[in-house]
DNA sequence: CGAAAAAACTAATAAGCGTTAGTTTTGTAA
DNA sequence: TTACAAAACTAACGCTTATTAGTTTTTTCG
């Protein structure tokens, strides 16, 4: 009894916040109504309550759980026995993963989290400067050790950040290039640059 | 009278559109209520409709104005006689200042278009993306040229697009680090990355 | 099968939305 | 001052929204 009923609601639960993930992206979270995400469960709009508490209980769902898949995998980056410049590319490296993996949650966790409403706006915030101010601690100690360019570790974490989620257009581009040379060209711009000051490893592959 | 009403409607309606640029961005789109709108513009709702004809029009002229703007300056770069790394430090600065100069209505244009209605919606999307293949373009002759590595353009296209767009985070920072900073290390990180191979004429001034 | 629970349904509510109609106030020009 | 237009106001409309209440159907399990 137990088992069968937490296990159908979490099943359908599921299915309900997935969906949400589509209907929020492409319209936006106050544009996406209840009754177009009962359309597309294929349902009434009151049988979603019967599953969910709220439309914003949604929303906070797919945005805490992006944010703690991106904080779990830093946490474990930050614990590896390797160079700044690899944590780095590792870091990358998810973010462009959990771009193409997770595209919907993604762009919404990106996006409508304005629309959290308290507590969990505040929340959401906190966590995302955490995980930035550990993203710069980790740049500063890759200058001080001489691994990086002095910049300036903000513009840095901003530069790299902002570029990983630049992968929100990839879609409109999909047939063109392929997701191998999309994830190598840029880690490799983002890392070494793109202009041909002098030829370094990664160009000579190429 | 002509001239009196010509410009008292153009300058109060300059300032709704300002106002609705503000509350587009803080509370998006849908979220943003007319009522609110003229709250902030000091008057009630309905008399906004003696200066403009509807909510969707506020939107065009933002999405409009900012993406007219962005075109207006790539024509004028790729006439420019200088060397494609200049072009594309050109178009990479201005893509800087417009966001710190005109931050809100820049904002609007990226993330709210998607509420335009047609044909508007259809219009903004071919500029964009005529915007966007006149860069590759670009792109392509720099490598050709051997000015620029050879890494696929689109990606280098979307890596520099994003990453621009990225400062969006700006404000968050703004105590942290000047204007000034921010551009150059920015430009410098996405012409010549961040990794310490050898040093640059760039590294040595800092 | 028969009982109990889960999940669907229909109907309805209260609130907020953009916008219109109609009226009054304000400002300008002869 | 008088006349006219511009721009403000109040009141209200029609529509959509998330959500609740109450009921019926479907599913599950002994």
């Amino acid at each position: 009894m137990a088992k069968i009923k937490a296990g159908k609601n979490a099943s359908k639960k599921e299915v309900i916040i997935k969906k949400a993930a589509v209907l929020f992206r492409t319209k936006g979270f106050n544009a996406a109504s209840m009754r177009e995400l009962a359309e597309a469960v294929g349902v009434e709009a009151p049988s979603l309550y019967n599953h969910i508490g709220s439309k914003s209980e949604l929303l906070q769902a797919i945005c805490f759980k992006v944010a703690n898949e991106f904080t779990a995998q830093l946490d474990e980056t930050e614990n590896k026995n390797s160079g700044i410049t690899n944590k780095v590319e590792l870091i990358v490296r998810f973010h462009i993963k959990m771009m193409l993996d997770e595209f919907d949650a993604v762009f919404v966790a990106n996006h409508e989290w304005k629309h959290l409403q308290e507590p969990f706006l505040s929340n959401f915030l906190n966590q995302r400067r955490s995980y930035e101010k550990k993203l710069v601690a980790l740049i500063e100690e890759g200058i001080k050790k001489r691994e990086l360019k002095n910049i300036n570790p903000y513009v840095a974490v901003l530069t790299l950040l902002s570029a990983v989620r630049g992968l929100e257009f990839w879609q409109r581009h999909k047939k063109n290039i392929s997701t191998k040379v999309l994830e190598d060209d840029m880690v490799n711009h983002l890392l070494n640059g793109m202009i041909m000051l002098r030829q370094t490893q990664q160009d000579k592959k190429q």
